[in-house]
RNA sequence: GCCCUCGUAGCUCAGCGGAUAGAGCACCGGCCUCCGGAGCCGGGUGCGCAGGUUCGAGUCCUGCCGAGGGCGCCA
């Protein structure tokens, strides 16, 4: 399977529990919380359903954590599912299956019981959650939540992209911040994931960049089509060369395309190829595409042009792929570009991460790649909705945009980053800037970065206490039991599901949300549970000090997912 | 005209077909002799409209309304 439709498909699917690192652990000698609840729980279900005469896995056996803490810590909606199998109502399947499973409860279930119209709940004795806060320290930041859905597949993300006609605007810094988050995820889930920026260097475009300049050299006005914005003025007085549109447009791009590295790299955004659209170009591939698309037989000739028979694959209308000028199309290089991501290069699977303006190219694309005898499934779309400026949409050409170093100038990285990781990019937007700058100190991002400086806080004071955590092996966690604090290892005991959702939806923003949660959660700890005082049992305060270890490397991770960094001080 | 995406609280957004739809911001009140108050606690309005599918729909289907985007021998 290339690609797993979801983290529940997988496990119903495959029968067996989800690859997490909860395996690993027991294979590294840690018995005594090898298996965390949830699978247990699908076992008990599953036998218990199996003896009352439905046949049933443990992966037909879904469990989640409800919202309302009446109603347990752990349900199934087995029976709902179940019942038509069978053959009788919900209630009654829930009924049957309660009394089997409170005679011999799995480990840690204080009772069990029916709810609603068959929802069978699980009451967990917070034992549970201890497991979890051990499971988290034992993996750290390295391998908690890191479960292998990927496999190794190895897979492209190509983001921003953006011509390098201009400095890059907060459109595609946000989707850069997202394209960048989805490859930091996916590579904590067993991706082989490589990030690429497809530089689109040549065409009309650059001869236009080119003429721009020219024609601010000289002092004159820039052409209607042309560039207007200021940098080209610029780049103009730094240009020496001779009046050669070609020439100098190559001069701007290259000079442009620094700057742009520059931008992404300050919110933290490396690329591992930068790919030139011209090497395409100047390497034949072009051609050479076009040979084999008609050796494939899906290709024709026209009106002194050469056209893809893209509709033999679901396209709306054929496209040219040379012109009857016998210059090629963008299509043709774009397809010369995903043969050699797909059938040179040997992805496994591609991402292209795009604007919603970019709609128009998919059908084509996507044919494309199909008739190059690649499957489409491998090629992933993922289209993000574009961010307009109160009311007003960016444009390079009229040089009326927001530069995106002018946003990090004034938010600062993190708080940048986060602006687009908060929401799915579904998510048509509308920046108000003097709404974001207002808002800037009330940005998410401190809030949570906020719990972490906390945590290396109070490290600081239990040192100056002379207070250190005693190996966790010999700590007893019986004592954590005030509601705060078994709600954060509530949190905590998400991760994995949360990074294997994010990573599988293809959705960042989900690992921002968990963050949010957790971290407001580690407040309210914070201020109800004093760790270290002299009223404090000392086991206690141990207890408390792991806790906020845990949390620490929770905060940790979902940070590093996000690529905003978690401080020691603020 | 056709196609795609989106419509959830005043604003920005969450919500695997499940139980009483949630956060943040804004607004109004409380809480520091304290390990960091960039914090904590309380306060209320909402699924664009109309049908359908089913035990159950904010979620799936159809139509309508509204917003954005797309339908080039441009890139």
């Amino acid at each position: 399977m290339l690609y797993p439709l979801s983290y529940e498909g997988r496990r119903r699917r495959g029968g067996e529990t989800p690859p997490t690192r909860f395996e690993s652990s027991a294979g590294r000698g840690h018995p005594h919380w090898a298996m965390t609840v949830q699978p247990r729980l699908g076992e008990a279900v599953a036998t218990a359903l199996t003896r009352l005469g439905v046949e049933a896995t443990a992966a037909d056996v879904h469990l989640e954590r409800p919202q309302r803490p009446e109603h347990g810590d752990w349900s199934t909606n087995a029976a709902l599912v179940l019942s038509r199998r069978a053959g009788k109502q919900p209630r009654e399947v829930a009924i049957s299956l309660v009394e089997m499973l409170n005679e011999a409860p799995p480990e840690h279930v204080t009772g069990v019981e029916v709810a609603g119209p068959g929802f069978v709940n699980f009451r967990l004795a917070p034992t549970w959650l201890y497991e979890v806060l051990r499971e988290v320290v034992a993996e750290g930041e390295e391998h908690y939540a890191s479960p292998d859905l990927g496999h190794g597949e190895k897979v492209q993300v190509e983001f921003v992209s953006a011509n390098p006609t201009g400095p890059v605007h907060v459109g595609n810094g946000w989707f850069g911040s997202y394209g960048d988050a989805l490859a930091r995820i996916m590579s904590r889930t067993g991706w082989d994931v490589s990030r690429e920026y497809y530089v689109n260097d040549t065409g009309n475009q650059m001869r236009e960049l080119g003429a721009s300049l020219l024609a601010r050299r000289r002092g004159e006005e820039v052409s209607e089509s042309g560039y207007k914005g200021e940098y080209v003025a610029e780049l103009a007085q730094q240009y020496d060369g001779p009046d050669d549109v070609e020439q100098a447009g190559r001069f701007a791009a290259d000079k442009i395309l620094a700057e742009i590295r520059k931008t992404l790299s300050s919110l933290g955004i490396e690329f591992d190829v930068w790919y030139s659209q011209a090497s395409i170009e100047e390497s034949g591939r072009v051609e050479e595409t076009v040979g084999i698309l008609r050796e494939r037989g899906h290709v024709f000739d026209s009106d002194g042009a050469v056209w893809l028979r893209s509709t033999a694959f679901g396209d709306a209308r054929d496209r040219v792929l040379i012109r009857s000028d016998g210059v090629p199309t963008y299509l043709a290089g774009d397809l010369a570009y995903h043969r050699n991501k797909f059938l040179e290069r040997g992805f496994d699977r591609v991402i292209d991460v795009l604007g919603a303006d970019h709609h128009g190219q998919v059908a084509s694309l996507k044919a494309g790649v199909e008739a190059l005898g690649v499957d489409p499934e491998r090629l992933e779309i993922r289209l993000g909705q574009l961010i307009s400026l109160v009311g007003e949409r960016m444009s390079k050409r009229s040089g009326h945009y927001v530069a995106l170093s002018t946003l990090i100038e004034t938010l600062g990285p993190d708080a940048t980053r986060l602006l687009s990781l908060t929401s799915s990019i579904d998510q048509a937007t509308t920046l108000d800037l003097d709404v974001v700058r207002k808002q800037s100190a009330e940005n998410p991002v401190f809030y949570i970065q906020y719990a972490h400086a906390r945590i290396a806080s109070i490290g600081r004071v239990a040192a100056e206490r002379g207070i250190s955590r005693q190996p966790l092996d010999s700590v007893e966690l019986d004592p954590l039991v005030h509601p705060r604090e078994l709600q954060v290892l509530r949190d905590l005991s998400d991760l994995p599901r949360v990074v294997a959702d994010a990573a599988v939806d293809r959705a960042p923003f989900k690992v921002t949300n968990w963050l949010r949660g957790l971290a407001a959660d580690f407040h309210g700890f914070y201020h109800d549970c004093r760790i270290m005082d002299e009223g404090i049992a000392e086991e206690l305060t141990e207890a408390r000090l792991w806790l906020v270890e845990a949390t620490r490397i929770g905060l940790a991770i979902g940070l590093a997912l996000l690529g905003v960094q978690a401080p020691e001080s603020m």
